[in-house]
DNA sequence: CTCCGATTGTTTGGATACAAATCATTTTTA
DNA sequence: TAAAAATGATTTGTATCCAAACAATCGGAG
């Protein structure tokens, strides 16, 4: 009977429950939206782009910031993607395995594994970064091209804010 | 040797390996902003709020849903929270065993499942959720208020964007 | 030199999430 | 009305991810 609710209905509904208690609805709006934003824009990506090329999230991830920083240590990998080391472990092991990165032991320390793309890794890189790009823009541009920069910049404060361990 | 790298240098190494490959940067920045975002503030909510609850993410989401249109039915939970009815299944069952939500069959349809919050559920709800919401607002605050309601429907524009199956 | 603590990558165990199959119920079709 | 299709929640199997424990290595302190 109900269906599911337009969002105005849903912020209708949300005040009438919450009218009286002293809520920031700015401040929620603000959090909700950039959760569905992000939720909705991943998915949009691994359907169009990675999809086809049997990819996931994290596996883009990492052969994105290899392919930038080549040669590169795995710790750093893991910072720089944000997850941790033992994700990392598994995902470098299935590219490995797909010979789309390949793995050595740091000569200077023996603890250190040091990640490259192989050939074939950086070939698909070259196509298809690229077309994530593309769709990248396709995205960007639901607000004014004018306005990007800001939206990137805000984005920025609020990361920066959030990983302040308060 | 080489510690994790600043943005600033990301961004350096970014455009010298792209520089002549055509690459959007700005649109790039958005969308990675938005991801790292995202993440951050999730982990900062989950830290500050949820944590000492002892609820996961997706456990707030389903609590926060049926509190706001309670009774409500499970596909609409759902819906509403983004998630599969699998995971619902789960999540729900673990509530229902901490006592903060009930199910029970629809007498209209036999196949709808109905779920209520609890007493239980509804205090911690009531106090829950006011302490969440001033982590959002800490967040949002994390660009100037004039600004946060032209942020929130940016972010719209790019949920709704993604949304269509393009 | 030799311990001892720190650092790094991997393994292990458990939580979370989803697609597909399944079961129960309702609605539609003939 | 009886069979078939559709709908909804749950179960099952699988993939992903992480924290904590672990093994290997490094760097000092004595």
């Amino acid at each position: 009977m109900t269906g599911p609710h337009t969002l105005a209905e849903t912020e209708r509904q949300v005040n009438q429950k919450l009218v009286h208690k002293n809520i920031n609805f700015e401040a929620m709006a603000v959090t909700s939206n950039l959760f569905r934003a992000a939720n909705s824009v991943r998915n949009h990506l691994e359907r169009t782009v990675l999809a086809k090329e049997d990819l996931s999230w994290t596996a883009f991830v990492v052969l994105w910031v290899t392919w930038i920083w080549e040669p590169i240590e795995t710790r750093q990998i893991a910072i720089e993607g944000g997850f941790s080391k033992a994700t990392l472990t598994g995902v470098l092991s299935t590219l490995e395995k797909r010979g789309l990165v390949s793995r050595k032991k740091s000569k200077e320390d023996g603890r250190l594994v040091i990640v490259e793309l192989t050939t074939k890794g950086r070939k698909l890189m070259d196509t298809l970064f690229p077309a994530f790009n593309k769709q990248e823009t396709a995205v960007a541009n639901s607000v004014a091209p004018s306005k990007q920069g800001a939206l990137a910049d805000q984005l920025r404060a609020i990361t920066k804010f959030a990983e302040g361990n308060n």
